[in-house]
DNA sequence: CCTCCGTTGGATCGTCGCTCCAATCAAGCT
DNA sequence: AGCTTGATTGGAGCGACGATCCAACGGAGG
């Protein structure tokens, strides 16, 4: 039994990680496989766990990566207000285009990258003036939404299996479910049915950050 | 070989639904396997799959129910704020009981069980008077805040693997970490360590919904 | 009493994450 | 140059998972 040749050019961590992202990224969180990998980086498993701990680990450093990258890449607006809805925006189109970003960050929502943007949050309040004594809540009630969005976003992009049917296709299905309940039951929900179909995920999440940020106001 | 008994009492898709929220409930997620649930009705795959689609089917049925449980008991209050208030309460302490609901919402945030939750909160938001324009983008706000929330709180719970350790000692030991940040690079996250020793998830959640219901109010 | 069909139990399959170890090679030593 | 050693690599194998499939069962209707 002849062994394949052993690789010259060293595996390393960084490798590793990139391949997993590239993965996870063509063909969602499924994607993933250790042995997806062995074949991606045509090595085995005992190479690739010589450099990473367990698949946890991987899907966690992967995520931090991503997130440091987004954070690092948001500008700097002299309206904080204006800054922190860009701040919030950069996460939200982040996750929307790695969907399992958002699954990983839900499952484990205190991951050291995440802090850079609590941090964001919390400076931009104080400089709204935001009374300390408020500032706790206020900060953890808009990680909560931001992360809250977009992980349901993530949940709908997963629900899109491997990209054959369309976003608004998607909607469409739930609308259409939405317009077919008992209007004399679900008023609210029957009349809701066709903005939803014509609704902007983006826009929404925005107008969402904007009703926090009134909310914030009116505490001081 | 010798095969065992058959079974007199009928299974039904209720008796293998419970079993299931028992093991949930009891194990967490990933106590849910076909296994276990075989030696617990001490039956076989075959029988359980005949009443039941797959795992989603066990799972997401398993959720309808504590959801539709949930708010059915919730009390309907004279003023509308306190009842959304309630509304919101009562998901969040479902959540809170059984995590693995949190993490199943989030997976399929499009469940006809929130059908419910999104049909009240449409209404009392008519009753706050909130104009019709805004009223969807506010309501699907406030939807993901507190599915955002509860999200969050089914991981932290998650974290906690038997019930061995505490939740306080849980949030201990995030605090003893943010309170070991730079306090140069991070003075806000570092500030904040104490207060999260302190802080009460529930509290804070209601503060959130406080916080929307300010903004809210701003609209109009 | 018999037949039939809705149920039931469990052997089996393919895949997963992960462990373990022999094989391999580069760098350091004499 | 030859030897040694330890870090690195490749892959067989393990146990557990979700799911399929089918033979065996037994109560309802004739």
């Amino acid at each position: 039994m002849k062994r394949s040749p052993r690789r010259t050019d060293g595996l390393s961590r960084e490798v590793i990680i990139q391949a997993a992202t590239e993965l996870l990224d063509s063909g969602g969180e499924r994607a993933l496989t250790l042995r997806a990998l062995t074949v991606r980086l045509s090595t085995g498993y005992g190479a690739i766990y010589h450099h990473v701990a367990d698949k946890n680990d991987l899907l966690a450093t992967a995520t931090d990566d991503v997130i440091t990258r987004v954070l690092s890449g948001v500008a700097a607006d002299a309206d904080p207000r204006e800054t922190l809805r860009g701040l919030a925006l950069g996460l939200f189109d982040a996750i929307d285009a790695h969907p399992w970003v958002g699954a990983e960050l839900s499952r484990q929502p205190w991951r050291p990258a995440l802090l850079d943007f609590y941090e964001s949050i919390g400076r931009l309040l104080d400089a709204l003036a935001v009374p300390e004594r408020a500032r706790f809540d206020a900060a953890g009630t808009l990680v909560n939404y931001v992360l809250g969005v977009a992980v349901q976003n993530a949940a709908n992009a997963r629900y899109l299996v491997g990209g054959d049917t369309d976003r608004s296709a998607f909607l469409d299905d739930v609308a259409a479910r939405w317009a077919h309940v008992d209007p004399g039951r679900y008023p609210f929900v029957h009349a809701t049915a066709t903005q939803l179909r014509e609704h902007d995920d983006r826009k929404q999440f925005l107008a969402g950050v904007d009703i926090f940020l009134a909310g914030i106001a009116a505490l001081s």
